[in-house]
DNA sequence: TGGAAATTGTGATTTAATTAACAATATTTT
DNA sequence: AAAATATTGTTAATTAAATCACAATTTCCA
């Protein structure tokens, strides 16, 4: 039973307001509320919810701990997964400044690249090594996940050895559409696209 | 007659594995050739293209530069949109040297901050006004659109003053959801959220 | 206590997006 | 020049996602 991806999405986005509201003191939420919070209906609210199978007490809202816990469960389940950042250029490095000691079950391990003037700097505590290291270092620490910010032209030889050390999900910000075999997950965001996207829906507004 | 969403995404990324066929002195293309460069079908290709009205010469596929051209007819209509960066961190640094001179009709033209350190730099050739000035700068150079990344705790803040300055799009990087009137386009990349849903994936793969 | 009001959970319906199916047409082969 | 092949453009069918509609439940309050 997997989750359809927009609700995964939305569920994501749904802790994040919870914890929120966990510091603001509010112990139980109304669908509306949660909707309100995001852009989104009381009713898709629910329906994701439903999809995981929690239900509230009747008329008081759902409890916030409660239902930050059984996201939890689905999110986080098992145990944490490691990641790692190849390529630390401008990108890579705001990334892995940001995200480190962000969710505790994803945790930033290593960053690699080519460039010998950036081989063991440490970036928010996470060293760099030198991307021929890679597969060695992913299979020795366990790695599941990379983001992968190399330039365009490094990135189709990059996700291959990524793929060949074992990597099983992927988070590509290149502007080029990466191959990997079925099995692994691919996210990819596109910038350029979305920049030409929003051009495009202010000079042609819908409705 | 607006596109669907999805399909102008696509035509972006149509378009640029087109300007490179052209690098590659290749002329013509056939759909089950775009799509294996994307993740996608030859289907899905034909019916994009058919959304924007244009035809191939028969069983020669489509003829690359024709259709560079009409996807730029739609995605670059009219004149060009100036851009703006709002909070020059480490995000926005990255993005903003990253977009400069990349795609022509879309130019980012200022960036703003609060911290009087950051003020008056020029970054990639782009200069950092106070924040306090942006309504004017936005209003004296025409700029309609706006990437934002700002901390998350000033989002809701400067959103508003954009709206208010009369942005027409909006690209946001905070994790936080924005609030803006109907009439103005909204994006949003939420990259926590974009690593939750891998790693949810990489622990649960779909069929 | 007995409505009235608020809220959830979910089956049914609608809408949007994708995929299948195939006729039409151009090209190649024999 | 007829048959076989490849490819497009588009209608129809399917699938996935979002929304509607409403019964069930709980709370409020007169
Ligand atoms: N900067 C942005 O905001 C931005 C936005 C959208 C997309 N991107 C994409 O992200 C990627 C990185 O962008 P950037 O601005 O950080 O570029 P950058 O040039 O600053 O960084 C690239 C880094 O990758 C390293 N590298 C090169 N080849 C490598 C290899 N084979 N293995 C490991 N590391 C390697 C380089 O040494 C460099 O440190 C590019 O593909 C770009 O298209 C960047
Ligand atoms: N760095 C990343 O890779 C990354 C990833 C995902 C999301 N984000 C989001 O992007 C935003 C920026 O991230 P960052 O890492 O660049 O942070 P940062 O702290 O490096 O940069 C934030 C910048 O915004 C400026 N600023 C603060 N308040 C402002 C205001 N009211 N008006 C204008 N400028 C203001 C600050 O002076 C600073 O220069 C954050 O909201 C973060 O959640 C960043």
């Amino acid at each position: 039973m997997t989750l359809p991806e927009r609700t995964v999405e939305r569920l994501s986005e749904y802790r994040r307001s919870l914890l929120q509201c966990l510091e603001e003191g509010k112990t139980h939420i109304f669908s509306h509320e949660l909707a309100g919070l995001h852009h989104n209906t009381a009713v898709q609210v629910r329906r994701d919810i439903m999809f995981i199978g929690y239900t509230s007490m009747q008329r008081k809202g759902y409890d916030v701990r409660e239902l930050i816990d059984v996201i939890g469960d689905i999110l986080d389940s098992g145990k944490g997964l490691n990641v790692a950042v190849i390529g630390i250029g401008n990108l890579g490095r705001a990334v892995t400044t940001y995200f480190v000691g962000k969710r505790s079950k994803l945790n930033i391990i290593a960053t690699f690249d080519v460039d010998t003037t950036k081989i063991d700097r440490v970036i928010s505590g996470v060293k760099c090594y030198p991307i021929n290291r890679m597969k060695e270092i992913v299979e020795a620490n366990n790695i599941s996940i990379a983001i992968v910010t190399v330039p365009a032209d490094s990135a189709a030889e990059v996700t291959a050895q990524l793929v060949e050390a074992g990597i099983m999900g992927l988070m590509n910000f290149t502007t080029v559409p990466l191959n990997v075999p079925d099995e692994v997950y691919l996210d990819e965001y596109d910038m350029i696209t979305s920049l030409e996207k929003v051009a495009y829906f202010v000079k042609s507004p819908r409705n």
